[in-house]
DNA sequence: ACGTGATCCTGGAAGC
DNA sequence: TGCTTCCAGGATCACG
């Protein structure tokens, strides 16, 4: 389930592999993603690989006359192979390069999506995101601004990708066990001393994932496909009838906005 | 405007 | 052992 650290991990780690590649072809076997893959993409054949960026959770291959956007959904993978490398179940995509390589997108739940857009244009999906979490942009300032009256869960307030992009239900559940504050807790209801906190944590336990090569739960494998990598240790999420580190009590597990969270009832309130 | 909840999909785990 | 059921997850869309 890759989040935001996992996906800066993949473009680090395909991007020397595809930059300044040609791309021979682009073939694809199931164009059932998310949404159908649009034939737009194979305006990328026969051109080269300029630059590799990532906005939210989608990674921007940019080949000049415009970017292939993709998405990893929950289950997608990346893995740069042999373009004579045999497939397996749920190889949906490749992008063959000139330099025999191909990019491999394997997505068994389909919840991904490979789409494209032209050069000077922002995709719908692109153009109402929130700032990135490690930017600037990202600041107290702006949750206390946004969450004025709100009455939904602060859990929930974060998850939003109109606040802030990038922010998952895993990290979600982390950075606010870090800021000691209660998911649960109405966003309007949050002061803002805590919210000083609350960036804080996030921009933290972000940064420290992707340091560490990403969060690495059972759907993500790195750039080669190989495993070999350590989960980040994580101080709540899934640890429901656990101790808490910090006190021992008991951690709690309920669900908000369909979203299974964990939090420590002495720690956070 | 705001908030809640259904929905997409599959594999792995848990339950019977 | 083999079946069924449940769950996970991001993001959109429909509805109250």
């Amino acid at each position: 389930m890759p989040e935001l650290p996992e996906v800066e991990v993949s473009r680090l780690g395909i991007s020397p592999w595809l930059l300044n590649q040609t791309i021979n072809k682009i073939i694809v076997r199931d164009k059932r993603l998310r949404w159908p893959v649009p034939d737009e993409i194979f305006l990328a054949e026969g051109k080269t690989i300029v630059n590799i960026r990532r906005r939210a959770k989608y990674l921007l291959i940019d080949v000049g006359d415009g970017e292939i956007i993709l998405h990893l959904g929950m289950s997608g993978k990346l893995r740069v192979i042999d373009a004579d490398f045999p497939t397996i179940k749920h190889d949906h995509i490749d992008i063959v390069l000139g330099s025999g390589k191909c990019l491999r997108f394997n997505d068994p739940r389909r919840f991904g999506a490979c789409l494209w857009q032209p050069k000077g244009a922002t995709h719908t999906l692109l153009s109402k995101l929130g700032p990135e979490p490690l930017t600037d942009d990202f600041d107290t300032d702006r949750l206390v601004a946004l969450s004025k009256g709100k009455k939904s869960p602060v859990k929930t307030f974060i998850m939003d990708n109109d606040v802030v992009v990038g922010v998952g239900n895993i990290y979600a559940n982390e950075a606010l066990f870090m800021s000691g504050i209660d998911p649960r807790r109405a966003a309007g209801r949050v002061s803002a001393k805590r919210y000083a906190l609350l960036t804080a944590a996030i921009k933290e336990v972000l940064a420290k994932a992707i340091e560490q090569g990403g969060t690495t739960l059972k759907d993500f494998a790195q750039s080669d496909g190989n495993p070999g990598y350590f989960a980040q240790h994580l101080r709540v999420y899934g640890r429901a009838g656990q101790e808490c580190e910090i006190c021992s009590t008991e951690i709690k597990s309920v669900v908000i906005g369909q979203r299974n969270t964990f939090y420590c009832p002495n720690c956070q309130k």
